[in-house]
DNA sequence: ATGGCCGGCGCAGCCGGA
């Protein structure tokens, strides 16, 4: 079954090529992380006539998330654990059921964390530590575990085209990385590196011609449990919706696992 | 070499993003 994220950056504006992506991807479960709409805004019907289950985490104007599934949620939670008084929208969690199983997808936008020396690197922080506590608790379950999303965190200097651009940045500062590190460490996979040494962006700026020079990143990820690292087949980007009308400056990344749905 | 964008909100221009 192929899992993928997608950082979309509206819903509203990306609904075409959200169809026109999920026609030709095909996948089972994807999370999308900035849907900018209310629940209630969300623009189902296309989706829900494509097959998808659809359960959204919404919010006025910006972050939001959703997840949408081929098969029907058991399960679906809201929020992430830790802070009952964090209000923004960025974290939920679904579980379906394969062969044999389940399989509990977890679609997370990061906090972005800029500038450093804020609030706002603080929190992001801080929600990294959540999410490092939440991750350890999935692992007590001992199931099929994907955490996918925006991570807003470039793990390694191989992973920017100018890594030295980010040096000042939230997204490459050394506690952004230790908590990424962090998380691998508990037993967790980097799904696209454990298939490839190469260099892979998943994000290219708007501005100042980036995608044309490949001035890109990779900040979006797929963490995955041991138990979902054994059945891991591929992993991969879609490239080239980058290059499409009104694109995201986001692309999708997925992942094949092998259960039968 | 430098600087160059976009979506939402709401109807001008700011906020937030990365």
């Amino acid at each position: 079954m192929k899992i993928a994220t997608w950082n979309i950056n509206g819903v509203k504006a990306r609904i075409e090529s959200l169809v026109a992506w999920l026609k030709e991807a095909a996948p089972e479960i994807v999370v999308l992380q900035e849907i900018k709409s209310v629940d209630e805004g969300f623009p189902r019907e296309p989706i829900e006539s494509l097959g998808y289950n659809v359960a959204t985490h919404g919010q006025k104007g910006f972050n939001g998330v959703a997840i949408l599934s081929r098969l029907p949620f058991d399960e679906v939670t809201r929020g992430l654990p830790g802070d009952p008084d964090d209000v923004q929208s960025r974290y939920i969690e679904a579980v379906v059921s394969v062969k044999g199983g389940v399989v509990r997808v977890g679609g997370l936008y990061l906090p972005n964390g800029n500038p450093i020396g804020t609030e706002k690197f603080t929190y992001k922080l801080a929600w990294m530590r959540r999410l490092e506590a939440h991750a350890l608790a999935l692992l007590a379950l001992e199931e099929p575990v994907v955490l996918a999303g925006d991570y807003n965190v470039i793990p390694e200097p191989i992973d920017a085209k100018r890594p030295q651009n980010w040096l000042g940045d939230a997204l490459y500062q050394p506690e952004s990385r230790e908590a990424y590190r962090r998380l691998t460490g508990l037993g967790y996979t980097d799904a696209l590196r454990s298939v490839t040494d190469e260099q892979v962006f998943t994000f290219w700026d708007y501005q100042a011609g980036a995608f044309q020079k490949n001035d890109g990143i990779r900040i979006d990820h797929a963490l995955l449990s041991p138990q979902a690292a054994d059945r891991l087949t591929a992993a991969g980007t879609d490239r080239h919706v980058r290059a499409w009308e009104k694109p995201s400056d986001h692309i999708p990344v997925w992942i094949e696992l092998g259960f039968e749905p």
